[in-house]
DNA sequence: TTGCATAACGGAACCGTGTTCCATATCTTA
DNA sequence: TAAGATATGGAACACGGTTCCGTTATGCAA
């Protein structure tokens, strides 16, 4: 839970250990990683987390390639697609977020209103980030990088969260974490610039739906 | 309400009477529209209709304009940009959506239900529709040409909805139609192929909300 | 019917994306 | 220090929306 200042998630700033994968260091029977290489990816991700800070995660590659002071085949060397890129500047506040969970189930007043502050934290993550959207969406195939990670690290928190809202009886409609944290993800990915709409207020209104029965449409 | 065929909102087909924006006759003292061009905008609307349908409305434009037999410059002539052909091909849909408001608010057993019935007959429209969201989100201006239609064309009926419904002391939650409406699209436009997660249920979670006071959070 | 001003057209060209290629430079290791 | 694996830069490619411009087809008047 390193690599946050201020309030929990809205750092972007250049301080963090770069780690886009795995930085351990051994390397027993082949070659050393080539200092520039290491030297770059640093660079890349300190570039693009203050590009995606100002310009937003839509900035074209080429911008982040040029504040780093590289060329694209670089940052395509170090990460392999535009979603990887991402993901790398994003995990560490996307983990803090998932720590964020079990602490907020014991110090809140109940599982529920644990739920609800989660997950208003991470609309603020989604948020603070502008354009978050073209990522969040997926491509083709279904998974996109940063889809997977919210998927692998969150689904299993908010999954203990609502388990435990429900044996408290507070959470009774028949929904899946999983569904949940979607439909939040995509109410805020758009993260309109609109003064008559506030997404806060809606996914209250949603999250307000757990504790309703399941109603009959159509 | 004509233009719809089967169920309500899944026509595509090219049987509409074609009406980019006004194709009534007067022209006074200017000369006559110009017959090609006329038939050409027929074209291109049925063309777009059959082209969104099957590959979804990403389609290039490219591939309207083929599929029209005409080159993208006449594409462009008739439909100034990509959203207004959308906009176009959808227009009859959106206006039959719109009349069935008032229509579910007599039919169904309460305020409620209608508005719990229309949001689905919309979300049925919208997810039949491939890849609306591009067209949902609106450009960097704000804006979008289908965004425009469906805030002029269905806020409006279901604003009266919900009146009648905290009339009726059903719903609580102070929420707009425009809050509720946009929240609904943007739930339902990335329409994904997942079979672990159902739209409709996510949806009828939100308007679950509406029965609940509103909620404090953080 | 003919001529002409002009509305409408086709398709190449432009711009801005993500991504790939490959000749070249750089680093590691012996 | 030299060989060779690794990494790099930047041009080139694919593909999307949109625009430009020389050419064509049409409506209207004579």
């Amino acid at each position: 839970m390193q690599c946050l200042n201020g309030t929990v998630f809205h750092n972007t700033s250049a301080t963090c250990d770069h780690s886009g994968v795995d930085t351990s260091e051994p390397r027993p029977a082949t070659r050393r990683r080539r200092t520039d290489a290491k030297r770059n990816e640093g660079a890349l991700l300190d570039a693009a987390a203050s590009v995606f800070a100002t310009s937003g995660v839509d900035a074209p590659v080429r911008e982040v390639a040029a504040a780093a002071g590289v060329g694209v085949a670089t940052l395509y060397r170090h990460f392999p697609t535009r979603s990887d890129l991402v993901v790398a500047v994003y995990r560490h506040q996307v983990d803090a977020c998932a720590e964020a969970g079990p602490a907020l189930l014991e110090s809140a007043g109940s599982p529920f209103a644990a739920i609800l502050s989660w997950i208003h934290l991470f609309v603020d993550f989604l948020g603070t980030k502008h354009g978050l959207a073209r990522v969040w969406e997926g491509d083709p195939d279904g998974f996109t990088g940063l889809h997977v990670l919210f998927v692998e690290r969150l689904v299993p928190v908010l999954t203990d969260m609502l388990e435990a809202a429900r044996a408290s009886g507070e959470v009774v409609a028949p929904i899946t974490a999983y569904q949940l944290i979607r439909a939040v993800g995509d109410l805020v990915a758009f993260t309109p610039v609109d003064p008559d709409y506030d997404v806060r207020k809606i996914v209250t209104l949603l999250v307000s739906g757990l504790r309703q029965p399941q109603l009959e449409h159509r």
